[in-house]
RNA sequence: AGAGGAGUGGCAGAGUGGUCGAAUGCGGCGGUCUUGAAAACCGUUGUACCGCGAGGUACCGGGGGUUCGAAUCCCUCCUCCUCUGCCA
């Protein structure tokens, strides 16, 4: 969420910005919400002067009834009634209108870094760095992942549609084995990288949806358990981030870096044809995430260090690679700045999304109120960024292609102390 | 899940309708004393919003209500503790 003091100081930079995710009417936006800010402050000031006459008079009763003078006491009384009908009035003014800066502060993204390209869509992402000296040749009747599932024995869709519904497999076999393997080699790399694990809730309640940015903007994405007013997390992030919703935090414990292993669930409405296929898009999947909390001066380096972390995954496991700055128009609504990373999957010949590192800057955490305490006492609000490190599924379906040999699907080395085979076979 | 109890400043803990943003203790910060430290003593020590400032307003788990006036009374929700039940 934006500050308003800062739309103010940064007007004309920050509309200039915003056009680059595609919003056309930034400048009114932006004007709106000033104008807003300023009759809230202006309804506050009056509010405030009628409660001080109120509370003013209602401590002149008290001693007037104190020293016994009845009649005295009960002449005041009357002089309230007006008051308290304006102040009715008023804090009802008053309420509308933080209600309407709030509806207007939720509606509008971040402010994209100045690195980010302006674009309408995913094909002006900016390639950033491609490496593809892993890409297999594959043999002819080399098979995309959906038929080697099949084939090995090592995914059930049909019995997840039985016992669930689309989108949520059954993994078995090794392929059980492997998801619980990259999970753990995840988890260790991430430790490895100084952050501490946690396991949070895969619930969270309607305050953490809007402490992240999941509400009210992205409520049809996630799945919601209605009738005790919580949703099922579409990734770590939610819960890891909001774990320091409203907290101050001293200055010398930054950055704070946690990581945990999550299910995801994702109700991805109108998604169809061939990029739901096998495992490309999923209800529920699992992903390691890894969240920072640091310095405003230190979060674009920090992000770097993140991009890194995945990088070196990527790399660990074999895959070919890309790497893409994300246009305005495909960076998500609490984004400054995204790097996605997509694996190459040879077979069905298509690059795959497997990570997305983030910068929020102050957006989250304005709305989480998380800030930190420098060395004099001053507060400011601390930046967050997060990073899929990362998602299972898509990985498991390049590895799935490209791995791919007469005897068997071969397993990356760094996973098989975690697997205990190096080769998928039939059963 | 049922019955009972409780939620107050960083922590502990008073306050049951009127100068209460809130006693007191601990902790923190500054100072005196000391070669240094401890002890002792003195002072200081919540957050947010509005205002150039003086200052004002709000906050005693959350929300709503009664009242001229609410930490204090009423309703409701949440959380924790104890007992009973259930369960991995």
């Amino acid at each position: 969420m934006l500050q308003v003091a800062q739309v103010e100081e940064n007007f004309d930079l920050f509309v200039e910005r915003l056009q680059k995710r595609g919003l056309t009417n930034a400048a009114e936006q932006l004007q709106e919400l000033i104008s807003l800010d300023g009759d809230r402050k202006k309804t506050q000031q009056q509010l405030d002067d009628i409660k001080a006459k109120s509370n003013q008079l209602a401590k002149e009763i008290g001693q007037l009834f104190k020293t016994g003078k009845k009649d005295e006491a009960e002449a005041a009384k009357a002089q309230t009634a007006e008051l308290k009908e304006q102040s009715k009035t008023l804090g009802e003014a008053l309420t509308s209108l933080q209600n309407q800066l709030l509806d207007r502060l939720y509606q509008i993204p971040n402010i994209p870094h100045e690195s980010v390209p302006a674009g309408k869509s995913e094909d002006d992402n900016e390639v950033v760095k491609t490496v593809d000296d892993n890409t297999p040749k594959l043999a002819d009747g080399a098979k995309p992942h959906w038929d080697l599932i099949s084939e090995y024995d090592i995914i059930d869709f049909e019995l997840g549609n039985k016992v669930t519904g689309a989108g949520f497999p059954i993994y078995k076999r090794q392929g059980a084995r492997l998801v619980r393997a990259m999970i753990n080699y995840f988890l260790d790399e991430a430790q490895k990288a100084g952050y501490m694990e946690v396991q949070p809730p895969i619930v969270i309640n309607e305050d953490s949806g809007y402490g992240t940015g999941q509400l009210p903007d992205k409520e049809g994405q996630m799945y919601g358990i209605t009738d005790s007013n919580l949703y099922l997390i579409p990734t770590a992030e939610v819960p890891i981030t909001n774990i320091y919703r409203d907290v101050i935090v001293k200055e010398d414990e930054l950055p704070i870096k946690n990581a945990g292993y999550t299910p995801c669930f994702r109700r991805e409405a109108g998604s169809w044809g061939a990029h739901v296929r096998g495992l490309n898009r999923l209800h529920q999947f699992d992903k390691v995430e890894i969240v920072q909390i640091v310095h405003p001066e230190k979060s674009y380096d920090v992000l770097q260090e993140m991009v890194a972390h995945v990088e070196k995954l990527v790399k660990n496991l074999e895959l070919p690679y890309r790497i893409l700055r994300l246009c305005g128009g495909d960076l998500g609504f609490t984004s400054a700045l995204t790097f996605d990373f997509e694996v190459y999957s040879a077979a069905q010949e298509k690059w795959l999304e497997v990570s997305s590192v983030s910068n929020f800057e102050t957006f989250q955490a304005n709305r989480l109120k998380l800030r930190y305490k420098d060395a004099n006492n001053k507060k400011a609000l601390a930046h967050t960024l997060n990073g899929s490190a990362l998602a299972v599924p898509r990985i498991l379906a390049a590895l799935l292609e490209n791995n791919q040999t007469a005897d068997g699907i071969r397993v990356p080395k760094v996973l098989q102390p975690y697997t205990g085979f190096d080769l998928i076979t039939r059963p």
